[in-house]
DNA sequence: ATCAAATGTCAATATAAATGTAAAGATTTT
DNA sequence: AAAATCTTTACATTTATATTGACATTTGAT
């Protein structure tokens, strides 16, 4: 939903719908403020606003061009919101009760993760970077008791350590899979693993943008 | 276990909830004592109170910011949704911001992501592979005309093929680098690229993840 | 290509409107 | 009696709006 625009920002607003409609192209700023009674620079920071508030849209630094967005109408976001838990970080030798430790919660968009009971774990180390899932990440989970071969799951090892990877089955257990050269898979004997949920998809924030 | 509320702060604290639910926003201290019939002091007197038992939390001395809390402590799950759009493809001449290119929205956590006027852009292809960004995935990004060394930048190409690349400015040029040794860096002089955005995050959901 | 005009940007400053705060005291509720 | 609620009023701060002028960039005519 847009914030609501001021008398003056919606005056402003009209005028460049009108003057787009009449002449095809939006005024110079020199123009508008002649014809809005108020200076250019004026005009400029109510531009600003409009711009903060999502009504246009300029680029460049010193294009002429300018848009005017139409509201989209979506009033379903409110629906689509989903909230999961985030689960406390996952390190080893913590026990999983442990881990139900409070680390937040996450809003994300349902039409995106179908699903109920999600929860998100955060990433710890580097073991799944080929599969583009990187330290900090926060994978997003189903819960799941089971898994297929070459799903990526989130797994509870010897009742103690979680761990992301990719599953594997083999005739007389598990194999563990990381997905980088620098680590080496792992097999376990059925009764070592207990599979914890289905990774199905990943969402990472500004700080894991900078590594 | 936070203290309860009195009949009165509970009509209060109802009524901020539905006005953020319905616009974004919480109302002023006078609009809300226009709706709930007494004097804005009065109204400023409970959100006190309210901010005392741990319901809202609001900062600075003489700052709008109001939040919503949630029992655990973090902020309400309707005022942390943000909704930003998915731009769909790119075509030749036309800018990104041409609405009709819009391919949906999204919805996501405004205190993963801070910052206004997100765009959401898909990714196409696997160049960016080993910085975790996969084909198909949404990359969540800034709106920005310019952008800084190592940087993950959405950036237009001779004004009609937008790539998602790390950027490094050079003496007489622009390189944009993929993170994937199947592709090579490219050279561009500085009129050939138009920097339209900073990548500042990844959303991967299900489909994404089966590759 | 060159140059003047038109145009957009930015910074500093000023003013008005909207908004949050505080104090003092009255009324109601618990 | 104590706590909560309310009103009125004065005041402080922030936000929106506006002005001026210097400057950078683009446009368009020559």
């Amino acid at each position: 939903m847009r914030q609501q625009l001021t008398q003056n920002q919606q005056k402003v607003l009209d005028y460049l719908k009108q003057q787009v409609k009449d002449t095809g192209i939006p005024p110079s700023l020199r123009t508008a403020a002649a014809e809005l009674d108020i200076s250019h620079a004026a005009v400029a920071q109510t531009l600003k606003s409009l711009e903060d508030k999502s009504y246009i849209r300029r680029e460049g630094r010193y294009s002429r061009t300018l848009y005017i967005l139409e509201d989209t109408g979506e009033i379903d976001a409110a629906q689509r919101q989903k909230q999961i838990p985030v689960i406390g970080r996952i390190t080893a030798g913590l026990p999983m009760y442990a881990q139900q430790e409070w680390g937040g919660s996450l809003v994300l968009d349902a039409s995106v993760y179908p699903g109920q009971n999600l929860f998100a774990l955060k990433i710890q180390g580097h073991s799944m970077k080929n599969a583009g899932i990187l330290d900090q990440d926060l994978a997003i989970c189903e819960p799941r008791q089971y898994a297929r071969d070459r799903e990526i799951v989130v797994a509870l090892i010897h009742h103690e350590e979680a761990t992301v990877k990719r599953f594997f089955l083999l005739p007389d257990g598990i194999e563990l899979r990381p997905e980088n050269p620098d680590f080496t898979p792992q097999i376990y004997g059925f009764d070592e693993v207990l599979i914890q949920g289905k990774v199905i998809g990943i969402v990472r924030g500004p700080q894991g943008m900078e590594g």
